[in-house]
DNA sequence: TATCCAGGCTTTTTT
DNA sequence: AGCCTGGATA
């Protein structure tokens, strides 16, 4: 028997040995957490519990994947039959069993975010409101949130507190949309992420058996992340521990960033309340084993800011490290470049290798800047999320096919494919079939299937080949495995013939892409871990993974990793550079606006620093690209917020201090090497007179714009901007962090201006 | 029905 | 800058 008890220390023991009822473990950063995780699984195991009886929730599937593998070092094979995954995942796999009692089939199609938004969009039009009040992205939160808290469309309609909500946000109907989507996808066959959750829980609520039965099943219940957990996870992994009370939350509020997703902090507070103060065991991990003291103490120094947190005094013993680094550059560009040539000169100075470093940002449009400087000094790098592979057009094409295949009555899959590869089947025909579908209490599949009784014409033929089409994969279903079907229609379905035929480059990718899909499927089928090797349960399975789950190429994988901060949740890596500190940007002028919570952004930072182990870098660029327009850019608020003892400024730059963050500099093009400041320039200008006529008429800027702050401005002062020309400043606000400027323009009057968003510059 | 072009809009993060 | 939509055209 492995021993993984001596290594520990106090607390960490404490976690892994704990025996029966609840146990919450707050883990601050680099405490250990999968260790103890792992340990006190394999432990239970090694205790005699079946580990068929035991069920871990992660983030991630490949944070499953991993923690499964280094149970096995200890346990062996016996690690395999665990339950874990994603509460999506694992989910899924349970309403796939249960499905009847809730009127799905087991072979419900899993609808992805583009797929619920397309069906959103046809119900607006189909219920005839306007598509610019009834934005789909804030429909589809508003639905989500709502199915996050466990609301259905018949508690939204009576929900007086959300109607008032919509109707003052100018969209009253929202509940009927709700009502409508719910029908859609029900008739569908299909659910989207959120009704996993959801009809698990009604699956829970309305048939006791099935829940009895889980219940029983699953003996030890265990949740990692659980900050980032909403109130629909949080019911489900209540209910399902009520019989054996055996659960174990392990989780950082200091670590929570997924609020705008419905995560709720209180879960941590109500898992004392739900199983009784005296009867939850408690303990905190507190020293962190990953980072330098310097890294540590900054981070500490920042997540202090907050108000709302638990009481954590995380520290470490490791040696004090170098001082945190502070790049600033004058373009988003330029930021590439020093980041780039930061990474090279680690390499050689601390002998370190790709795999050692990562990019962390805020937003994944960042990565460009950076992948065009890696590419230019040949640094192999790989990028986590952004458009995935399964989003690419080419794959949910093929996978629009299958699913169609598998479940017919999937009627966003439908409408993908109906004219894929052009079969002559228009948006007036697709429309007809509806109507006569709707017409009839039919599935649009019905009139398909039968269409020569339904309509006469040019089109029927068309319909009628795709109906044959698909009838002739239907045969396959239960004969075949997933990849022989798979690979029958991409073959049959003229989709792969079309992506052959096209010999751009673009075109020559896509096909290899789709063989990739083709070889994954191949994967899935040969993987033994898979009892389930139909279409159907491939499918499920690929419509739930993350971004982090995705295929490494085999070949070199010493990479430098770019991806979001939240991306990199459970991450370490050696160095770590965090780009683009500006206002705005990280703090996110979105979330500011949106929701408000400058706390979560902070949790945010204080997740990106706590992922390097050795050495941090913290950047930000002068000016930016954004929409294709050139903005100018103020440091984030952060950067002063980190305790200033453990920064010092990168050489190379003009050092950005305390008095720099509240006065532009006039002149720094002398302090850029490369020059790039009169490119810049050129490019602003360029930028000018690319703008609408009427800008362009009303004002062409002189090129050299600041940053601008309060510090800069007094009322009677006279300044420019890029847009509305020559003004006077009639008044300054500091509220809060707000700052705010009213200008009297000589051409447009009055403006109010958000200062940090002011292309000024004064006169 | 398919294709081309102009104009408008976008970007917060993810299961 | 790039993507999507809608209208005009082939």
């Amino acid at each position: 028997m492995v021993d993984y008890i001596s290594g520990l220390n106090d607390p960490q023991r404490e976690a892994v040995m704990h025996g029966s009822g609840p146990l919450m473990i707050i883990a601050g950063a680099g405490s250990g957490k999968t260790r103890v995780l792992t340990y006190r699984i394999a432990h239970l195991i090694d205790n005699g519990v079946d580990p068929f009886r035991i069920l871990s929730l992660t983030f991630t599937n490949k944070a499953a994947g991993e923690m499964r593998h280094r149970i096995e070092k200890v346990v062996g094979t016996e690690a395999r039959n665990i339950w874990m995954g994603t509460f999506h995942s694992v989910f899924a796999k349970i309403l796939r069993i249960e499905a009847k009692a809730i009127g799905y089939t087991s072979n419900f199609s899993i609808y992805d975010s583009d797929d619920s938004k397309s069906l959103l969009r046809s119900i607006i039009k189909e219920m005839a409101l306007d598509d610019k009040v009834y934005r789909v992205n804030s429909v589809f939160s508003r639905i989500s949130g709502a199915k996050n808290r466990l609301i259905g469309p018949d508690d939204y309609l009576n929900n007086s507190v959300i109607l008032a909500d919509d109707e003052s946000a100018r969209m009253p109907h929202i509940g009927k949309i709700y009502q409508q989507y719910a029908l859609r996808c029900f008739a569908a066959n299909a659910m989207d992420f959120d009704d996993l959750l959801f009809n698990t829980n009604v699956l829970f609520r309305d048939h006791l058996d099935i829940l009895n039965k889980y219940q029983h099943k699953f003996q030890y219940v265990m949740v990692d992340e659980f900050q980032d957990t909403n109130v629909s996870q949080y019911l489900i992994t209540r209910k399902l521990a009520a019989v054996h009370q055996n659960i174990c939350i392990v989780g950082d509020d200091a670590q929570s960033i997924y609020a705008f997703r419905g995560a709720n902090i209180e879960n941590i507070l109500n898992f004392q309340r739900d199983y009784g103060k005296e009867n939850v065991k408690i303990v905190k991990l507190e020293e962190n084993y990953r980072s330098t003291n310097t890294i540590v103490q900054a981070a500490n120094s920042i997540i202090a800011r907050n108000k709302n947190q638990l009481e954590k005094h995380v520290f470490t013993s490791n040696e004090e490290g170098p001082l945190i680094d502070v790049i600033k550059a004058s373009s988003d560009n330029e930021e590439g470049r020093l980041v780039a040539s930061a990474i090279f000169e680690a390499k050689m100075n601390e002998s370190l290798v790709n795999n050692d470093f990562a990019i962390l940002y805020r937003t994944n449009a960042q990565s460009r800047a950076f992948e065009e400087a890696l590419r230019k000094v040949s640094l192999k790098y790989r990028i986590i999320g952004g458009l995935s592979f399964y989003q690419r057009k080419e794959i949910k094409d093929l996978i629009a096919y299958l699913r169609f295949t598998v479940n017919q009555q999937d009627e966003e899959a439908f409408k993908r494919i109906i004219n894929l590869p052009k079969r002559g089947i228009g948006d007036t025909t697709v429309a007809k079939i509806s109507v006569i579908a709707a017409e009839k209490q039919d599935s649009v599949w019905e009139i398909v299937a039968d269409i020569t009784k339904h309509v006469a014409g040019r089109a029927s033929f068309a319909i009628e080949g795709f109906a044959t089409l698909i009838k002739s994969f239907k045969l396959l279903l239960d004969q075949k495995d997933a990849f022989e079907v798979a690979s029958h229609i991409a073959k049959t379905s003229g989709l792969l013939k079309e992506l052959y035929d096209d010999k751009t480059v673009e075109g020559l990718a896509r096909y290899e892409n789709v063989q990739e899909l083709l070889n994954a499927i191949k994967e899935f089928v040969d993987n033994p871990d898979n009892e389930d090797k139909s279409l159907s349960a491939f499918l499920q399975s690929v419509s739930l993974l993350t971004t982090a789950d995705e295929k490494e190429d085999d070949g070199d994988n010493d990479r430098i990793t770019l991806m979001t901060i939240h991306s990199a949740k459970g991450l370490e890596f050696k160095n770590v550079h965090i780009v683009g500190l500006e206002e705005d940007l990280f703090p996110s002028q979105m979330m500011l606006e949106s929701r408000n919570d400058l706390e979560e952004e902070r949790r945010l930072f204080y997740v990106a620093i706590t992922r390097a182990e050795k050495r941090l870098t913290i950047s930000y660029a002068e000016t930016r690209y954004h929409y294709g327009r050139l903005k100018m850019c103020e440091p984030s608020r952060f950067l002063m917020e980190i305790d200033q003892k453990y920064m010092k400024v990168s050489k190379q730059r003009s050092a950005p201090s305390r008095i720099d963050f509240d006065r532009p500099e006039r002149d720094r093009s002398e302090s850029t090497s490369t020059g790039s400041m009169a490119f810049v320039r050129s490019l602003a200008q360029k930028t000018a007179q690319r703008q609408t006529p009427q800008q362009a008429a009303a004002h062409t800027p002189s090129p050299d714009f600041a940053p601008t702050s309060t510090a800069t401005l007094a009322s009677g002062q006279r300044v420019e901007h890029a847009k509305f020309g020559f003004g006077t400043v009639k008044n300054v606000e500091v509220n809060g962090t707000e700052r705010k400027a009213t200008i009297q323009f000589e051409q447009v009057g009055e403006k109010v201006l958000l200062l940090s968003f002011a292309k000024l510059r004064v006169v």
